[in-house]
DNA sequence: CTGTTAGCGCTTTCAC
DNA sequence: GTGAAAGCGCTAACAG
């Protein structure tokens, strides 16, 4: 397999708990010993076995992540793939390893979770996405195991969290909106258990009445899921309620849906937004205006708040807001 | 951390040498006692602890996956998420567990596997793609650790590897265009380095002499990557060679940037073929005519072969082929 | 068929 | 400061 502590040990001229010591950087080791052990490795090119390091009751620094295998939104929306990227980034610099897998339904999630958990392969986990009544957190939570979220969790105890403002982020959209002369403004979400749902619509509600526009219960949908379908399925609502202007939608697939819809009925000109930033709303006519959640930083500061939580004893935070930005394009603003 | 093979043991009312015995379907155990044994286990929700079954010389039942980093084609192209999706599901079914990481460039990909190889985490490796002279490839042949490749390597000796059939993707894909009526087709690949590259530009050639048609060098361009700005370059290029009428590219992203350069300077009627699927492709104008290269399949190949090796003596297969599939949409047709 | 025992590589008391 | 020794949970001879 490779090279052994015993073997350093040996060409270092102490013994294997000396070795053991440097490698976790003991203080009370003489920086020639240090020195001589720290050569020893180089020349060996050793690494530890994390096996034997994790029997022994260290951390196995290894995290979990489980990702959804639901719908294709995986693979049309990059957030997943950013997420990961962001997440491997911090994780790598730590030195921690990072295991995925992929789950039909949230049952399996918590088979697999349950699986990391007990196998003693992983010392956190992190969860990419947040339902309501999420029976992903309730288990991790029964089970007193190290985790962090991507969503903010419903009653926030220890939970290590991070999230967009998503109430604000839609608030902006809306008033985006306004601000380029739409009124008559629908709503086109999500799954309403989805508390990234629940928030946008608070803020879609908020930005109206904010600027003292009656909401119209009637121009709110909330579809099954964030699939294409889904929107069109919503937009073609909505636009039998009468003379619409706007559509704010909580997905760039939504979006899609609703404009094609738009343009099938002959509304092109109707304004709409997506969120997520997918590439495709930059090949749309008109290209999209979106929201850029920063996938790569949610999953860093995620990796941040799990790792941090498991090397220090008191950690300085246990949530983030990060920061949303609101990619105006061609589809929000009024045209003919 | 979890219930141990002790406390089974005790509940069952035998020796943990039993229990391990039991757990890996020795044959020589009293079908009473495997029951006896076994309901012990689901009782105390038994998880094998991996890092000791590791320690003890046995299979991690891990495999490592090094992603690249370089360039945003990771996320433009649904190809890695859908290979990792793949490898997920046959890993799944067999116990396996999938460590990831992201790599800047070769250097750090190495160094990554050299990690994953001596930390003794993993049993063998897969690798996403494959350069010309790879080091990664050299590299774990030397260590001779087994691994599995989605491409074909240099010399194949026991190397256990899944592809498409790239010369006749492109082959297909030329024959194609010259059944719409083309004649004058550029080549607009990824770099001249990677073995797809070859493969595709050697079906472009043997597609057209085929037909008896003069291969012109001039028309053949090979990019820096796969980027729609390469894409861009080489269409300018070849529009620069006078009356074109096709252009068979290697890659969507490349296809985009070719179709972008032609709407600019009006020849938007010419035809435009990629590869892999994405998207995107399905939203232009015209929508693109490219080749569905089945990435979760080569995944799920990819873990095959490796996950059989380690598991049997004498593993039936050392390849697959896997399938591609000609997508025909409006880009490749003659249009006025 | 099943139990006993040694040992995988590392960490961690407990001595010195 | 450093070494010796025990033990983490599991597997694999070796006995019986």
């Amino acid at each position: 397999m490779g090279i052994t502590i015993k073997e350093v040990a040996a060409l270092a001229g102490v013994s294997a708990a000396t070795v053991s010591r440097v490698l976790h950087n003991n203080s009370r080791i003489s920086e020639k010993t240090k020195v001589r052990v720290r050569s020893a490795m180089e020349q060996l090119g050793y690494v530890p076995n994390i096996a034997a390091r994790s029997l022994a009751g260290k951390s196995p620094r290894t995290l979990g992540i489980v990702l959804p295998n639901n719908s294709d939104e995986l693979f049309k929306n990059p957030f997943f793939i950013n997420a990961m990227r962001g997440i491997s980034i911090y994780a790598q610099v730590h030195g921690y390893f990072l295991l995925y897998s992929f789950s039909q339904d949230e049952e399996e999630e918590v088979h697999f979770l349950d699986k990391y958990i007990h196998s003693g392969w992983v010392a956190g986990i992190i969860l990419l996405t947040t339902r309501e009544n999420d029976r992903c957190v309730s288990f991790l939570e029964k089970a007193r195991f190290p985790f962090s979220m991507i969503g903010r969790p419903e009653n926030l105890g220890n939970t290590l969290w991070v999230d967009n403002d998503n109430f604000h982020a839609m608030y902006q959209v809306v008033n985006h909106l306004l601000d380029k002369g739409h009124r008559r403004i629908g709503f086109v979400g999500g799954p309403a258990s989805f508390r990234v749902t629940k928030d946008r619509l608070l803020g879609y509600r908020q930005a109206l009445s904010g600027r003292g526009i009656d909401i119209e219960e009637s121009l709110i949908f909330q579809g099954k899921d964030f699939s294409e379908e889904e929107g069109a399925r919503g937009g073609r609502e909505l636009l039998g309620k009468g003379r619409m202007e706007a559509f704010a939608t909580t997905d760039d697939q939504l979006a899609f849906g609703v404009m094609e819809v738009c343009r099938k009925e002959g509304f092109d000109h109707l304004a709409v937004t997506g969120f997520n930033n997918t590439p495709r709303g930059l090949y749309q006519t008109p290209t999209l205006t979106t929201v850029d959640v920063q996938a790569d930083l949610l999953g860093r500061r995620a990796a941040e708040l799990i790792i941090d939580s498991l090397e220090s004893e008191d950690p300085r935070r246990d949530h983030y807001i990060v920061e949303t930005k609101l990619i105006e394009r061609q589809s929000s603003y009024r045209r003919p």
